[in-house]
DNA sequence: TCAGGCTGTTTCCGCCCGTC
DNA sequence: GACGGGCGGAAACAGCCTGA
């Protein structure tokens, strides 16, 4: 199958030999790699800190860095010096100068999602783990694209530990502000319907998954469990959505809780108090009954960047979970 | 005061195409 | 086929505005 997420062995043994590895291995608990369709992405505070590429010709690791995360100045994107082209030993040396530069970045749901990933799978005792972060579904060409006319992005997958591994498809929103359109929770509840109508899961996800797992156990991440057959895959993917923040600074505002309500539901509910005009309900029905043609599951933490400390995605210290 | 609409900015994804 | 340069599109934020 073409444009599956995985790379070549040999690659995998080339970053294991370049700085990369030992950046990898030195700050484990602060960066993910994601599995692309031949190259990977480096990820710090789920922002891609190097695109890394192997180039068969010169037997070599490229990385590709948006200049930003080195001298903090944000170029256009037309600029052909935005995407920086370096190697592992740069990338290496400059680390905590990158760090600095993605950690002023006012992007609280990427940093918060990074932290929630990272937390989870560095808890050994969690029920599952994060494989992907910002999955995009990949398409042969343009046209098939098109044609699809499905271009979702998927915040993170997570397996169960346990056989048959059920697959989680995660949306996170932070905040209130996340909540609405044109990318809020009626655009990701229309993709996931999509996703699952079209049989993307079955199709291709599935097979994306097997071998991401595979390419990661080959990079040495700590993978909890052995190379994936097909069949060890529960054959429908869970929903979730996570809410986090409650809107701590103000008192008198809607929670996220509130807010939600009033893009799901017809009628005011969960002491909602002011309705969006389309809402999720009036096109795909009541989501949060397990009974629903599309169901989701919710998990509201009043939790904020700073004082996150959920160590299991699904089943971890939520204040509420809807359904229970 | 607050929901929610609108716009600009930043970043990432991944294709196309010419060249070797 | 491999590779580099280029480019367009999408996500999702911040911040501002408006009207109930």
């Amino acid at each position: 199958m073409e444009n599956i997420r995985r790379i070549s062995t040999e690659f995998a043994e080339a970053f294991k030999q370049s700085e990369l590895y030992n950046l990898y291995k030195e700050h484990k608990h602060e960066l993910f790699i994601g599995v692309r369709n031949n190259y990977l992405n480096l990820y710090y505070n789920c922002d891609s800190i190097a695109r890394v590429e192997y180039k068969l010709r010169d037997k070599k690791i490229n990385c590709v860095i948006d200049k930003y995360y080195l001298d903090g100045k944000h170029y256009d994107s037309k600029d052909k010096n935005k995407r920086y082209k370096t190697g592992p030993k740069e990338i290496y040396a400059q680390y905590e100068v990158i760090k600095s530069h993605s950690n002023i970045r006012k992007t609280q749901e990427k940093k918060a999602q990074s932290k929630l990933v990272l937390l989870n799978n560095k808890n050994l005792d969690s029920n599952w783990f994060c494989i992907d972060i910002e999955y995009v579904k990949p398409f042969k060409n343009e046209a098939a694209k098109n044609e699809a006319n499905f271009n979702a992005r998927f915040d993170i997958i997570a397996l169960s530990k346990k056989k048959p591994y059920r697959v989680a498809l995660i949306e996170l929103k932070y905040g209130k502000g996340s909540l609405k359109e044109p990318s809020g929770i009626k655009k990701h509840v229309s993709d996931f319907s999509v996703f699952l109508e079209k049989g993307y899961f079955e199709e291709h996800l599935k097979h994306d998954i097997i071998a991401i797992v595979e390419s990661q156990k080959e990079l040495g991440v700590d993978v909890p469990f052995g190379l994936i057959k097909e069949s060890d895959l529960k054959k429908v993917p869970e929903f979730y959505f996570i809410i986090l923040d409650n809107n701590a600074e103000s008192v008198k505002a809607s929670t996220p809780k509130q807010t939600l309500a009033g893009y799901l539901f017809k009628e005011k509910r969960w002491g909602c108090k002011r309705l969006a005009k389309n809402t999720v309900e009036n096109e795909f029905g009541d989501i949060t009954k397990r009974g629903n043609k599309f169901f989701a599951t919710f998990l509201f933490s009043k939790a904020t960047l700073d004082n996150l400390e959920i160590t299991d995605i699904i089943d971890g210290a939520y204040d509420e979970r809807i359904p229970e």
